[in-house]
Parts: structure tokens; sequence; C-alpha cells
DNA sequence: AGCACGCCGACT
DNA sequence: GTCGGCGTGCTC
């Protein structure tokens, strides 16, 4: 009899893998156990079993499994199920979603070592250089990676040279696999048992007379011991007792002492839940108990709340009574660097109870909250997280929260699997039949459409938390403005008024900029030149911190030049502005005032973000200058005044989601202002003041931006009447891209019977020196998405097996944000 | 994604 | 003539 496993790699491949195992084997592997697998000539994977049967396959030989590493599966049968709907959902290979999925250090791969062979002579002379040199090297290190190899020859291609090297055989090849998860130890410390009874201390002082430092340790260790329970670690005890660990190590040496290890975990909460009784207002009572009426009908919640209407409190009611039932309960959020502000706020409810998942966890720690999550621990009943949460291993999935629902940080755009973080996360409460409540102040047109037409529920609150007024918001017309002469440098003078008014109050500023950077480009003033990127189709942005010229797509940079490099003019100028600019140009305004700038280049850095909030919470900063980074759900109480420098530059994105973002993204950052009694003020500079967008944030008028964003969607054909696929192509040659994109769309456009567009040249058309084409196929939701897909598919692979058009690079981008 | 095989241009 | 470049195909 044969047994077989398959198995998913974790690699871009769509198929599964076929190995043979034995009967044993067969018996002991359960689906969602890892195996570590041989594939292609010396490479070993970490595999994932998701079946296993006895039909042999016909056509080729199956390889032998290495070796089975996991005692019990660690991915649940319904986290297989759900990879499996985005893969095909999100047209990607299963492969990239298990790796996009698991965390690295449990899915290590092997890595090829390279070391000398011990006990031979080498007669050096017979070396060739390239040969010499590696040999060298191994003289200083015992073993070389390929990578080394490739860095100490100065070329890529280095198996000829080590080939050699074998054949004479002077080197030996192995394939290491390194266990990289490392359990977290702690030395702890106690007594030796022979020193248990009551005599024992007695004997003990009487051997130690003469030892007075390690007495002194020992005295100690019995006060702790006494005064507390716990188990005694040795840092504890050195530090108590004022000591040092040699003379811990001399009392184990004399087995007085012995040391031992418990695992600890890394994510580990000390503190109290202060359980304090929540009050929710009348309309958040309302709210939360309408939002429990929906959940009897339907399995998805919309709830719309203006900007600091509390949504928060009703999450942690709703939380509450989840955890009443045992369930898990997960809440996604869009940015990290939102979860700290949250995380304070659960743990002071919920204690120990909450986990934190998030791509700036190392390695170790993420291991650690996904076997948590899977052993269904308390450690673990509420996890937060960013959207690859979403692929814990939930033993029994209760409640699903998507906070800020309308943040296009959901969908993940590279690498693939390209999916959104809402839309799976719904998926997966159905598997676990499991409610989910979406939040947002703005919600996304798709969401709210679907809460309009009953497929979802739709909970709103119209009023903010403790009565406090929606903000008053003044249009400043910068027309107008420049041609008065009313403006100095990027100010109007309304806008320099009300920041004068609130900072002599002592209250607190944020200015928006949506752009980053001192001013986009420097332009010759001569000639007209302006600086590209070598690599990329766009200008350099210039940064005046560094005084570099940067590109933002692939950060290549270059000192600012001090002449034109085409006619080598001196007469340089900036035109546009960014974050740096509107600083630099406060500090000359408001000399007495400090102030603060918050955009990707000052929140580097593993605590950046939170510092620059502190700092301003703790009102270090008068005034806050940032990009769209502010506008994500931050809770500030003392800002009385928000200036948005330009609605405009978001109004004009060429993007069917302008609009709505623009909407969303300005309704958000003037929601930071007025927190407390006082009403709070936004001040918009914008060219524009009677554009439709513009006056639906200034009147906060939602239902007037959705229906007139409705409208134009179902004309031009966009979501949520049509599903979007954009096709990417990318190819270093022009010509050939070219050819393959107008191909791929010919035949798209033959064989479905709905709009395909393009080939389009994109805005930026070549990043990395690779040029851009796109496709976009509409589909309507009313007809089959799936057929459709199966027809894309097959296109796709017949323009994979056109030999021209192979070397042409694909990415698929179901639901295109 | 690797990694080997095979075909073609730049050197000894 | 050979070395080393990259395009092509396969991996259970």
């Amino acid at each position: 009899m044969l047994f077989f496993a398959e198995v998913i790699l974790p690699l871009s491949l769509a198929k599964t893998f076929t190995y043979s195992i034995s009967e044993a084997e067969y018996h002991y592997i359960k689906k969602g156990m890892r195996v570590a697998v041989p594939f292609g000539k010396s490479k070993v994977y970490t595999a994932l079993v998701v079946e296993t049967h006895q039909n042999q396959p016909t056509l080729y030989d199956a390889k032998e499994i290495h070796q089975i590493l996991d005692e019990f599966p660690i991915v649940t049968e319904i986290q297989i199920a759900h990879w499996q709907w985005i893969a095909s959902y999100y047209m990607c290979a299963i492969g990239d979603v298990y790796r996009g999925a698991m965390p690295s250090a449990l899915l290590l791969e092997s890595e090829t070592v390279i070391s000398q062979k011990t006990d031979v002579l080498v007669d050096e002379r017979g070396l060739s250089d390239d040969e010499f040199l590696v040999y060298q090297a191994l003289q200083q290190q015992s073993s070389l990676k390929v990578q080394d190899v490739i860095l100490i020859l100065n070329k890529k291609n280095i198996f000829p040279v080590i080939q050699k090297l074998i054949d004479k055989n002077i080197l030996v090849l192995q394939e290491e696999v390194l266990e990289s998860y490392k359990p977290k130890l702690v030395r702890y410390i106690r007594l030796h048992s022979k020193y248990e009874s009551n005599e024992g201390l007695a004997v003990l002082l009487e051997t130690l007379k003469n030892a007075s430092k390690q007495k002194e340790i020992v005295l100690r260790y019995f006060q702790l011991n006494a005064s507390s329970k716990e188990p005694i670690t040795v840092k504890k005890l050195v530090e108590a007792a004022g000591s040092t660990s040699a003379i811990v190590k001399a009392l184990i040496e004399k087995e007085i002492f012995e040391d031992y290890y418990i695992q600890e975990d890394r994510v580990n909460f000390t503190g109290n839940s202060s359980r304090k009784e929540l009050h929710l207002s009348g309309a958040q009572q309302n709210a939360f108990s309408e939002i429990k009426d929906s959940f009897n009908q339907k399995e998805v919640c919309l709830l719309h709340g203006v900007t600091s209407s509390g949504k928060t409190e009703i999450y942690i009611r709703l939380i509450e009574e989840h955890l009443l039932t045992g369930k898990q309960v997960l809440y996604l959020l869009p940015e990290i660097a939102l979860t700290t502000q949250l995380v304070g706020r659960l743990r002071a409810y919920f204690g120990n109870k909450v986990a934190v998942f998030h791509s700036k966890y190392n390695n170790n720690e993420r291991v650690e909250v996904w076997n948590q999550v899977l052993q269904y621990s308390e450690k673990a009943q509420i996890v937060i997280g960013a959207r690859s949460a979403l692929f814990l291993p939930f033993a029994d999935l209760g409640f699903v929260i998507v906070d800020e629902e309308h943040e296009q940080t959901f969908k993940q755009v590279d690498p693939a699997p390209r999916y959104h973080a809402r839309d799976a996360a719904v998926v997966l409460a159905n598997f676990h039949k499991a409610k989910v409540l979406l939040g947002s102040a703005t919600p996304s047109i798709e969401t709210y459409f679907n809460a309009k037409s009953d497929k979802y529920g739709l909970v709103e609150i119209k009023e903010r938390f403790g009565n406090v007024k929606m903000p008053n918001i003044e249009l400043v017309d910068l027309k107008d403005k420049y041609f008065r002469k009313k403006m100095k440098g990027h100010f109007s003078d309304v806008l320099i008024e009300g920041i004068t008014n609130a900072v002599a109050l002592g209250e607190q500023v944020i200015l928006f900029q949506n752009r980053r950077g001192y001013s986009p480009v420097v332009e010759c003033m001569t000639c007209g030149h302006v600086p590209h990127c070598q690599q990329c189709d766009v200008s350099l942005t210039y940064h005046k911190h560094k005084n570099q010229l940067r590109c933002h797509y692939c950060g290549y940079s270059i000192a600012k030049p001090t002449h034109c490099h085409s006619c080598s003019s001196v007469d340089l100028a900036t035109k546009g502005f960014g974050t740096e600019q509107i600083q630099q140009e406060l500090t000359i305004i408001f000399p007495d005032y400090k102030i603060g700038r918050m955009d990707q280049d000052t929140t580097r850095g593993k605590f950046g973000f939170e510092k620059i909030i502190d700092n301003f919470k703790n009102k270090e900063v008068d005034i806050l200058v940032g990009t769209q980074m502010l506008a994500k759900g931050l809770d500030f109480d003392n800002v009385s005044l928000v200036g948005i420098m330009n609605a405009d530059n978001m109004l004009y994105h060429p993007d069917f989601r302008a609009f709505e973002r623009s909407f969303q993204m300005m309704t958000q950052v003037s929601g930071r202002s007025g927190r407390s009694e006082k009403q709070g003020k936004v001040i918009i500079q914008t060219y524009n003041p009677e554009h439709n967008t513009i006056q639906q944030v200034t009147n906060n008028d939602y239902i007037g931006m959705y229906n007139e964003q409705l409208y134009d969607r179902q004309i031009y054909k966009y979501p949520p009447y049509f599903r979007i696929i954009k096709i990417t192509l990318k190819h270093r040659d022009f010509d050939k891209l070219k050819e393959g994109a107008l191909w791929l769309y010919q035949v798209m456009s033959q064989n479905l019977n709905i709009p395909v567009l393009g080939p389009e040249e994109p805005a930026i058309n070549r990043i990395r020196n690779e040029y851009i084409r796109t496709i976009v196929i509409k589909i309507p939701t009313n007809i089959s998405i799936g057929s459709n897909k199966n027809i894309i598919q097959k296109i796709l692979n017949s323009f994979d097996s056109v030999a021209q058009y192979r070397a042409i690079k694909v990415a698929i981008n179901v639901d295109f944000y």
C-alpha cells in the first residue's frame, strides 16, 4: 500500500504537490500540519498538508517528505478553506496566501552552506583565482553561504566555481534548516533539595560562616521566598541582594542552589484591568441595542457614527457581551500606528485577554500570538491587529470589528495576495458563523450601499459624545486671497488669525498638507528643466532638511543640484509645497511656538509615531503639521483648530475615488477639532470653494456625497455596480511590453462580454527601470464573477504560453482600489 | 521563487 | 576557442 500527502508550498505556485509518506506517517499526519519537503534540486521548504490519500500519481514519482514538523495541526481547516477562497477570489496562487499568512518563523527554508572538507591536503597552485578566493575565505570562517560567495567573487553565477571545488574534493555542500523560533527562557533559582528540611538552614549557615557574600544572598533568598510564593528569578535575587551573578554561580557549584528554566511569553501584559463601569450616553446606548437587534437578523452591521461619537465605547460593550459566550474576538485596525492608543484602552477593561498582532512585531512574538490563538488561550481572546491578523488560527471566532472600515490600507497592494481585509473578514466570519461590525464616520460607498440595500444592518449616531458640537467649517478662497495679496507664503490671513487666536488661548492646532517633503520639484527658471529619477518616470522631490532630491517610488536620491543639469543655469526655483515647507514657514510666522511635523519622514523607527503623538498630547508641541496620517482616528482633547492647507490637490487625482476620498479625508481631519466643551473650528483653503465635495464636507453632508457619487459610479461603471479587476504588465523593453499588452487587451475584449479598457500607459509609466501598462476589466455585480474570472485566468495562461510575452510580469488586482 | 540547461556575444 | 551573460522550463 502506498500513501501520499497533498501539500501547499510557500511559493507562487497554484498547484498542490504530492509527496509519498509511510503508513505510520499516514496515520499520524493531519491536515494543517507542516512537513519539511525537498523541492527542486536541493531546496527544502516548509509545506502545509491539506490532504492525505492513497492515489498514486501516474506521471511522476512522488518524492518522500523529509520530516514532520508538528505534533498537531497549527493551521485549522477553516483557515485552509478561507485561504482557498482568497486565492480564488483575488486570483492568486494558494502558495502566495500561505506564505503571506504564516509568520515567517514558521516557514523555514533551507539554506545552502558551503564548508571545507576536513583532512584534505590542498594544492593551492591548482586553483583558479576565483577558486582561490573562496578557499581563502574558508580559512577565515568555517562556513559560507551562497550570498557570501556572491559578494566575495562579485559575480552572480558562482555555481560553476563551487562545482569545480567540489570536484577537486575541497568543498562540501550542506542544506541547513535552522529553527528560528526560540522560546524565551528565564533562569530561576531554588534551594537545592538537600537543604529543604528544617535543619537545612542551620547546616547551610554553618557551611557559609566564612563566606559573607554568599551568606547574604542565601538569607535574602529566604526572605524573598517567605514574602511571596512566586518562583524567584536569578535576576531578581541578584538585584535584591545587591550581589553579582558570579556569587550565585559559586553557590550553584557548591550545590546549595540549583537553577532551572521556565519558558516565558514575550508578549506579556502586567497591569490591572480597572474594570471600571462603562457609562454609555443615550445615543451610544441606543446604537448598542440597535446593533444587537441587527445581529439577530443579519451577519454584518455598519455603525456609521460621526467623528468623536464614541464608537470605541460601543465596541467595548459589544466585546464584553461576546466574551461571555467564550468565543474569540478579532478587532481589525487600518494602521499599526493606532494600536498603541487602542490597546491601552482595551487593556483597561479586559486586562490580559488582549493580544496584539501586527507587522512591527518580531518573528518570535508573532509565533507566540499564533500559538495562543490556536490554543484558544485566554491571553488571546481578543486580538487587535492590522490586516494580517485575519490569518491567525482562530479556533472559534465569535465577533469581528473592522474599525475605520473605509480606510484603503485594508487592501494589500503588493505582493500577492492582494486581498481586502474588510471583505476577507466578512467571509472569514461567515465560515465561523460570527458577527461582523464595520465602523466608520465616513463609510466607503460600497459598504454604505450594502447597508442601504439591506445586505448589512445600518446603525447611525448623528451626535458627538458629551454633546460636543460638530466643528464649524470655514472656507477660504485662495484665488481671491492671492489676488488681494492676503497671503503670507501658503497661509491666508484668515488661517494666520485663526492660529494666532488658538495658540494665544493655549489651545493646539493641526495643519494638514497631503504631501511630504519641502516642495515637490526643483525647476530651472532659464530652460524649464526638472530633474527626474533615472529609474522611474517621476520628477524628484526636494527634501530641504537633507538638502537632497529624492524619488518617492524607488528611494533614489541625489544632492540638491547647484546648477541646472541641462543648461547650467544657477537660477533654480522650487514649485509646489509639502509638509516640510509648511513647517518652515510656520517657524517664521510663529517664532514663539513649538511646531511639530508628522509624516513618513519623521515617523520612521519603531516608536517614531508614538513619540510625536505623545509630544503633542503632552502639549509640548503647539502646532502639528502632517500628512494623511493625522486623519486616522487619533483623539486629542486640546485641539481647537484644524487647517487644511490646500483641499484641491486631493480633489483632482485621476481616480474614480478621488471625491469619495477627499470627502473622507477632510471630514476625518476636521473631526480632530473640538473635543471638549468648546466648538472646534476648521479652516479649509481651496481654489474651488463651490465644489460639490467641498460643500458636502462643509455641511457634513455624507448622504449628499453618497448620492452624488453613487450616481457617477453607475454611469461610469464603477463599484458598487461593477467589480474592477486591474491587470498590470511590466517589462524593461518598451516595445515588447506595448505589443504584449495590446495582444492581451484584444484577446480579453474579444472573449469577455463585459467592458475591457486599455491597454493604458499610467501617469507614471516607468518604475525601477520597468515600463508599465494596465488593463482594466469591469464585471457588473449582477452577473457571475466566477465564470468571468475563469475566462480571464485561461486567457492569462495562454498569454504565458506565448514565448515572446512570457517574460512580461503580470499582476492581477481584484477589487483594485 | 530557485536553479539548471542551453544559446549567443566579448574576451584570451 | 572559452567564459559568462541571460532567456526558458520545471519543480511532486
